[in-house]
RNA sequence: UGCCCGAUAGUAUAAUGGUAGUACAACUGUUUUUGGUGCAGUUUGUCUAGGUUCGAAUCCUGGUCGGGCAACCA
């Protein structure tokens, strides 16, 4: 209990109204994505802070679609975001939608316009915007501001019967055209959309924006902090004046920095474009930042939610390095994942005196970071194996620890072997490694006395299964895309995704259950993908294992 | 050019006027039948100029740099 942990802004801003009383100590928080998308890694952060923040402090976690344009909203991202957050492991307490609100939010209007502080506004939308004014000069009003209440109600009437065409007019709220913040120059509060909307249908012809929609929501739940990200800083005064206007539970707006990850995008549109554009193959292709990508590719819930731990929550600016989402994958699979043997680039190892019609059972324990290894599997071995293509090196450098002629491995589980011989084919490609073993070497009864430097995986010939094998690397070649704009997708790493259709694998691993994760030893943590099938395995390469055998390599 | 945020090792994040710490990354050693894991260690930092103070990363002022705001998107 004398852990001292040091709390972010948001928990000290928390921790205060608790102490002063605030709300008698209530704390409700909401996530409010728009169903126009997969939910993304940078989303991830948002649901572990606002459930996070709500569980740390006894509170509530309302999940609350924010649908107001019926143009870009869609109920199967409305699934797709229900299944992440659950995966994710959290649990919201009411499902609502800002929609549920249109009848209220609509009364709201009319209190305003009978407050004389909103209008209807028939001015195009380009002329609204050059009557705003620019960031150093102030707006002037447009025709519409001087409109009497009584036609104000009549035509916001109008509006809401269906009586005039998208875009045609406006509502705006009358607060301040020369205001410093632009975002109180007589913001827009409903446009006329003839669009149907996937919760109400064709009911309404008028939609609520953001701004007027948000902040109210958030009262009408008795939301006690609604956190959201830095670029809505400045709509807090606009949050607040509604708020006040309409004079309903005040809740309270706080704002901190969205995630960055370097080598990725983290932004649905963009994300958007990417799939549409067949870039990759789906909002879930393994190589995306959005949770149902890394579910695929093998990520765990705890591994992510650890990861937001890890990043933080603060005001600047920030990405973060992939090789932090890394190190939480590896750190949760090292601990759990059953290690088996794949090889992905295969050569034949044939060991010549080892008898050919004969195979004998090795054993290897599931799991060496668990206590008694959580059981065996048997490894066939026989004359015949596959190994990796790069344990053998022709003219082996001092610091390689593998195979050459002349050198002695461990074959993991199974015995020592020494290397005497290599046959290549006519286009000078090594076929085959050649091979003594030595008998007294066995696996777990090694009486030989002899000490190998290197170990290496293995599988036999004779027995083994064949796979495909899926491997991802950065899906952009530059670590910042912020900069970039329209061209981002041009800076799409063409490598991304290495197909190995001829790997073999261990017998056991064709029992390989899908949404669990094996160690392929030496080679990194993998998982069955979606499109596997019983007789044709694809397995996702999570991540490499740390790898420290290059840097030896290249002090040669 | 107006308003608003922000600035601590390569990347993040603490230190809330009193020893600049932690994680990742990098590097070294050690253990190891995974060049994995574990363990031990090393390197690297307060944007800048003034001011207040016994004492400033922290408070004040000016500057510099980065970001956001002028969608009938959220």
């Amino acid at each position: 209990m004398s852990e001292e942990r040091s709390l972010n802004f948001l928990e000290e801003i928390i921790e205060q109204d608790i102490r002063e009383g605030k709300n008698q100590g209530r704390i409700l928080t909401r996530f409010p994505p728009e169903p126009n998308g997969f939910l993304h890694i940078g989303h991830a952060k948002s649901i572990c802070l606002n459930f996070g923040l709500a569980a740390q402090y006894n509170g509530k976690t309302n999940l609350r679609f924010d649908d107001t344009n019926p143009l870009t909203e869609d109920t199967r991202y409305v699934e797709s975001i229900k299944e992440d957050i659950s995966w994710l492991g959290f649990k919201w307490d009411k499902e609502l939608y800002s929609s549920d609100y249109f009848e209220q939010l609509y009364q709201f209007a009319l209190i305003l316009i009978r407050k004389d502080k909103a209008y209807v506004d028939e001015s195009t939308s380009e002329a609204i915007a050059v009557a705003k004014g620019t960031l150093t000069e102030p707006g002037v009003p447009t025709p519409g501001r001087l409109r009497s209440v009584a036609e104000n109600l009549l035509l916001f009437n109008e509006m809401k019967q269906g009586k005039y065409a998208d875009g045609e007019m406006v509502l705006r709220a009358k607060i301040d055209l020369a205001s410093p913040n632009m975002q109180m120059r007589d913001p827009l509060m409903y446009r006329i959309r003839h669009a149907r909307h996937h919760r109400t249908a064709n009911k309404w012809f008028i939609y609520p924006m953001y701004d007027f929609t948000h902040g109210q929501s958030d009262s009408l739940e008795n939301i006690t902090h609604s956190v959201c990200t830095l670029e809505f800083v400045t709509h807090r005064d606009l949050y607040n004046w509604f708020i006040k206007e309409l004079d309903i539970f005040p809740s309270q707006q706080y704002e901190f920095a969205r995630l960055n990850v370097n080598y990725t995008v983290m932004s649905k549109r963009k994300l958007l474009q990417l799939v549409n554009e067949g870039f990759v193959s789906g909002w879930d292709d393994p190589r995306m930042p959005t949770i149902s990508g890394l579910r695929r590719r093998g990520y765990t819930p705890a591994s992510i939610r650890n990861f937001c731990e890890k990043i933080g929550i603060a005001k600047r600016e920030n990405i973060i390095e992939y090789s932090l989402l890394e190190f939480c994958i590896r750190e949760d699979l090292n601990k759990t994942a059953w290690r088996r043997m794949a090889v992905l680039d295969p050569i034949k190892m044939v060991i010549t005196n080892y008898p050919a019609d004969v195979s004998e059972d090795m054993v290897g324990e599931n799991n060496p970071e668990a206590d008694g290894g959580e059981g065996y599997r048997n490894l066939p071995f026989c004359k015949d194996l596959w190994i990796e293509r790069d344990d053998f090196m022709e003219e082996p450098s001092k610091k390689f620890f593998r195979l050459g002629v002349g050198l002695m491995v461990r074959l993991k589980h199974a015995y020592i072997v020494k290397c005497d011989s290599f046959l290549k084919d006519k286009n000078n490609k090594i076929t085959e490694v050649h091979c003594t073993y030595i008998p007294e070497s066995r696996s777990g009864s090694d009486t030989s006395g002899i000490n190998v430097k290197g170990t290496i995986h293995w599988v036999s010939a004779l027995h083994a299964k064949i796979a495909e094998i899926r491997l991802y690397d950065h899906l952009f070649q530059i670590e910042d895309l912020s900069g970039e704009e329209a061209d981002f997708k041009e800076y799409i790493n063409p490598e991304s995704l290495t197909s190995l259709s001829n790997a073999f694998i261990e017998p056991d691993l064709g029992n390989a259950i899908n949404g669990k994760s094996y160690q392929f030893i030496r080679k990194g943590y993998f998982t069955l993908d979606s499109d596997s099938l019983p007789g044709n395995l694809i397995f996702n390469r999570t991540v490499t294992l740390k790898d420290a055998s290059s840097k030896g390599n290249k002090k040669i």
